[in-house]
RNA sequence: GCCCCGGUAGCUCAGCUGGAUAGAGCAACGGAUUUCUAAUCCGUAGGUCACAGGUUCAAAUCCUGUCCGGGGUACCA
């Protein structure tokens, strides 16, 4: 049992054997280690209630307070009104030993028997993903790594528009591409694609279908759809990234879900039409302005396809249903949120991460990234120059509300010194000294003396180790990935600090053996923090 | 105009469910290697946490306002 919930019992215990009022009990490190190991602030918080000092208050539930055996060595009261305890290192060996035993290290129950699902990237296929995207990508399969860490059964969903003005225009612009190869005379839509991977398309088509494809065919759009589609999976597939499901806005147009959507809405009086278009009442909802559903030229807008879609994912009995998105969502996911309410659809397990834009950066100026007009880095070109382990690691460091200046020039230089590296050779430096323990015959890591530990640099070590399961599971609720590579940053930081004070293989065996046992379990920690990050741990570098 | 996100060291950013002395990386400067990996460690320097009020025993963190940057506010997605 870890030790949280046995002081914050403890505490209870004592605040009402005092007859004190019943306060939420918030037990955390101080940033001063010299306050002890945990501390709380009950005393400040009951001062009012109470009237009376704080410091006071801090004694008399000090000697009120009754302790598990061995488990705390030290509480003290503080200026201006903390409790701190001191735990005592027998606690921390036998952390140490539990990890040994368990190299899934990390991992908890909360979401056992629950089904989640987590939809991203959703890319439509108009052009290779690029830096944008990659945001996106790295951010939801980390956060589907981090809810199987935490016991759920995840699926991980891609959703596309495959019926509406994106792909249309595609298809023209491959079409137009097709002719214009052939010497006849073309039109290139307007808002055409203008990559060069358009005319790729348009020649392959040309490899196998010759000059009979007539205008209007509709094997420009599938082609198109099919190879991009290929080629997304497969920079994807680069960043180690594999989708369960993916999931189109033609299935809910075939199998009848938006007429009936649609309908039901009509029947609470939600919809009308006006100027040729059919809206949703939205304002009746309480929003500021009503929304149109289909456009006068009798298109739907994205929103109609997009809530019969997540009614669907809601159907299908997902205990948690998490969407990421850009920043240029904002203003769309409540409105479809809204329609699911208004339709007696529980809404509260939807949950939507909304990350801000990257910014690139690319000879000191900004640029503007658009998919239409072919200016944009790709994730494979990101991949090939850094590799996925920096790829990963560079988006999810940083938290999804930062906007993210993406200094492509500087990315590069700093290839080579990149912080992903330090948590990497954090790892390969352990397993070096684990095999040179080997290569001595200092391996024994079960009945080892754990009191040799007490070191500050191999105390501040374990007890960062110690950490480990409390840091994935406040990532579960906040969804918050950036917390688990700062923590692991810490965590290498620390092992690097002991490292350099404790030489660990020694003629001392049995400190040795000792100091070895803390390594390994450093190694777990490591490996278990970058596997869930879906990054590499390097035996050696 | 209105809505969302941000403004923390020269640069990129952590920290934000209020706590005790505000951190890291890079850049600058100075040290450490007969040693289990120097892709490391130690040290120096660098701050009006955008600004102004407010709440509180306590504010980078919460509230209000202002300024600046990004996004949205389309019968685009």
């Amino acid at each position: 049992m870890t030790i949280l919930p046995q002081l914050t019992k403890a505490l209870t215990k004592a605040l009402s054997s005092l007859g004190y009022p019943e306060k939420e009990i918030k037990l955390s490190p101080p940033n001063n280690t010299n306050f002890g190991d945990l501390s709380t602030n009950l005393p400040l918080t009951l001062s009012k209630n109470l009237n009376k000092n704080p410091i006071e208050i801090g004694e008399i539930i000090r000697n009120a307070l009754i302790l598990p055996d061995k488990l705390i060595d030290e509480v003290t009261v503080t200026k201006p009104g903390f409790l701190n305890f001191k735990i005592g290192n027998a606690y921390y060996y036998q952390v140490l030993a539990d990890i040994l035993s368990n190299n899934q290290y990390g991992k908890n129950d909360f979401g056992k028997g629950q089904k989640a699902n987590v939809e991203f990237v959703s890319a439509n296929p108009t052009g290779p993903l690029n830096v944008g995207h990659g945001r996106n990508a790295v951010l939801g399969d980390t956060v589907s790594n981090l809810l199987e860490w935490n016991g759920y059964n995840v699926t991980r969903e891609y959703y596309y528009n495959d019926a509406g003005r994106q792909m249309r225009v595609l298809g023209q612009s491959v079409e137009a591409r097709y002719f214009e190869i052939l010497g006849k005379v073309f039109d290139f839509p307007e808002d055409g694609y203008e990559g060069n991977y358009i005319k790729v398309i348009a020649q392959s088509l040309i490899d196998t279908h010759g000059d009979v494809l007539s205008v209007g065919d509709p094997i420009f759009k599938v082609e198109a759809e099919k190879t991009i589609f290929a080629d997304i999976e497969k920079s994807l597939l680069g960043l180690g990234i594999k989708f369960d499901q993916f999931t189109n806005e033609k299935t809910f147009y075939e199998n009848g879900e938006i007429d009936k959507f649609l309908e039901e809405l009509r029947l609470k009086n939600l919809i009308y039409k006006k100027d040729g278009a059919t809206w949703f009442r939205s304002t009746a909802l309480g929003k500021d302005q009503d929304r149109v559903y289909i456009k006068s030229s009798g298109e739907p807008t994205y929103r109609v396809p997009d809530t019969a879609y997540h009614r669907d994912k809601v159907k299908r009995g997902f205990n948690l249903i998490i969407d990421v998105f850009g920043a240029d969502h904002t203003d769309t996911y409540p409105d479809v949120l809204l329609a699911l309410e208004a339709l007696g659809i529980k809404t509260n397990h939807i949950r939507v991460l909304l990350y801000q834009f990257v910014t690139l950066i690319r000879g000191g100026k900004k640029v503007k990234m658009s998919t239409r007009k072919a200016n944009f880095v790709t994730i494979d070109e990101l991949v090939e120059e850094l590799g996925s382990d920096v790829v990963r690691y560079f988006f999810i460091m940083r938290g999804m509300n930062s906007h993210l200046n993406f200094d492509l020039d500087l990315a590069t230089d700093q290839s080579e010194k990149n912080p992903v590296y330090y948590l990497q050779y954090a790892h390969a430096r352990i397993c070096n000294i684990i095999k040179h323990g080997e290569d001595l015959d200092v391996s024994n890591t079960s009945d080892y003396d754990s009191t040799l530990l007490k070191d500050p640099s191999e105390m501040r070590l374990l007890k960062k180790l110690e950490k480990f399961p409390w840091i994935i599971e406040n990532a579960l609720h906040s969804l918050e990935p950036q917390t688990i590579s700062n923590y692991l940053h810490d965590t290498a930081n620390f092992f690097h600090k002991f490292y350099s004070e404790c030489r660990v293989v020694t003629d001392d065996i049995s400190l040795s053996e000792a100091r070895i046992a803390l390594v390994k379990g450093t190694k777990v920690v490591l490996g278990n923090g970058l596997s869930l990050l879906g990054i590499t741990a390097p035996e050696r570098m």
